[in-house]
DNA sequence: CTTATTTTTGACCGTATGGTCAATTATTCA
DNA sequence: TGAATAATTGACCATACGGTCAAAAATAAG
C-alpha cells in the first residue's frame, strides 16, 4: 500500500535528546539534529512537526528514563548513598559536560513561558516529589522534619550535576554530597 | 581637531552587562545591544571591536563590581550572614531572573575554550578565593578544616543564585543557606 | 505490473544573525 | 573660517536559522 518508515522513531528521539542535553534547546540547530539523526529536514518535520515538538518528546523521554532512577521502596539510606555516588562518578568524567537536562532547561527557560518551559517545570516537580518520598522514608519513626532533608538532597543533586559541568574536581563534588548526607551518618 | 565621543563608555558597558546577565552571551543579539545602549552597530563596533570583546569588558566590570562584595576583614560570621541574607532577598524578587553572571557563564561555556570561557573560569576562581578567605577566618584558632566551609559556602551561593532564577521560594532558599551555616551557629 | 499511498528529498523561503565600510557629520585647533 | 581628525550613520554582506513544499522514490496490495 505505501512506503514504510525507514527509521526507529524512538531511536531518533534519543539521539536528539542527547544533543539537546549537551547543547541546550536554543544551542541545538536543525543542522545538529539532521547530522546526529541522519534524517533530512523534511523527514524530521514530517515526523515531528517542529523543533519545539521534538524537544518536548525528548523531555518526555528524559523524564521517563529518570523515573527508573527514582526511589520506590527499600532502604532509603542505601538509595541516597548510591544515588550520590553515581552522580559524583558521572560528574568527574571529562566527556560528561551535560549536567541534567531538566535542571539545564529550568535555567535556560527561567524567564520563559513557552510549552518547553512549562514541561520543564513540571518535570522538576517530579524530581522534587522523588526526593520528598526519600526524605519521608528517611525520617520514618522519628520526629525529624522531612522537608529539611528534601531541600538539602535536591540542592546537593542540583549542585553536583551543574557544577560538574565545568569543575571536574572529585573531592569538591564528594564534599557537596557528604555535606548533605552528614546528618544521616552516610559518607560516600 | 576631531569630533568627540557622545557617550560614556562605562555606561554602555554596564547596560550591555545587564543584558548579557539576563539573556546570556549567545542569547544576546546585536539588536538587543543597540536597543539597550542606544548606539548603532557601527559605533558599537568602532568602540568595542566585536560582540565578544564587549562581553569580555562586561565580565571584567562584573568582576570588579563583585569585588566590592568580597570579604576583607572583620567578623567573618557577620559577613556570611549578611551575604546569604542578601542572596535570598534578591533571589525571591520576581523581576530578578539573572542569577550570577559568572556562574551563568560557567554553565554556558562549560564545553567551550574561547576567550569568554577562559575569562569566565578565571572569575570563578576569584569567587572561590573570596570564600577561601572567609573560610580561613571562620576556623581561626580552631582545628577545623577550612576547606569544608569553603565548599559548602560556594555551593550554597551557587545554588541559591541559580535555583532562584526559576524557583522563587523563600523558605526553600533560606533552607539552603541555613544548611550551609548550621555548623557556624548562624541562621538567617 | 499497476496503482495507491506514504516517505524521502533538497531546493527554496523569509528572517535574523554578527560584522563591514564608505559616506556623512560634528568637533577642535590653528 | 578652514582644515584636519574622528565619531556616527545605515546600507550592505555572507551566513545561518527554523521551516515549507512540490516532486521523486519506494513500498504494499490488488
Amino acid at each position: 500500500m505505501s512506503r514504510t518508515v525507514e527509521f526507529d522513531k524512538d531511536d531518533i528521539i534519543e539521539k536528539a535528546m542527547n544533543t539537546f542535553w549537551t547543547k541546550g534547546y536554543e544551542g541545538t540547530t536543525l543542522k545538529d539534529l539532521t547530522e546526529v539523526t541522519g534524517l533530512l529536514k523534511g523527514s524530521l518535520y514530517n515526523t515531528f512537526k517542529s523543533k519545539e515538538n521534538l524537544f518536548l518528546l525528548c523531555l518526555e523521554k528524559y523524564g521517563s528514563n529518570s523515573k527508573t532512577l527514582f526511589y520506590v521502596d527499600g532502604d532509603p539510606k542505601e538509595y541516597v548513598k548510591n544515588f550520590f555516588k553515581r552522580l559524583v562518578d558521572e560528574g568527574v568524567k571529562k566527556e560528561n559536560i551535560n549536567g541534567c537536562l531538566i535542571m539545564n532547561s529550568c535555567l535556560e527557560f527561567a524567564d520563559s513561558d513557552t510549552a518547553p518551559a512549562k514541561k520543564t517545570k513540571a518535570l522538576f516537580k517530579t524530581v522534587e516529589l522523588n526526593f520528598e518520598r526519600v526524605a519521608k522514608a528517611l525520617v520514618q519513626d522519628s520526629d525529624e522534619d522531612p522537608q529539611k532533608y528534601q531541600t538539602s538532597l535536591i540542592t546537593a543533586a542540583f549542585s553536583i550535576r551543574e557544577i560538574s559541568k565545568f569543575k571536574k574536581d572529585k573531592k569538591f563534588l564528594k564534599q557537596i554530597a557528604n555535606n548533605a548526607l552528614r546528618d544521616l551518618n552516610i559518607m560516600i
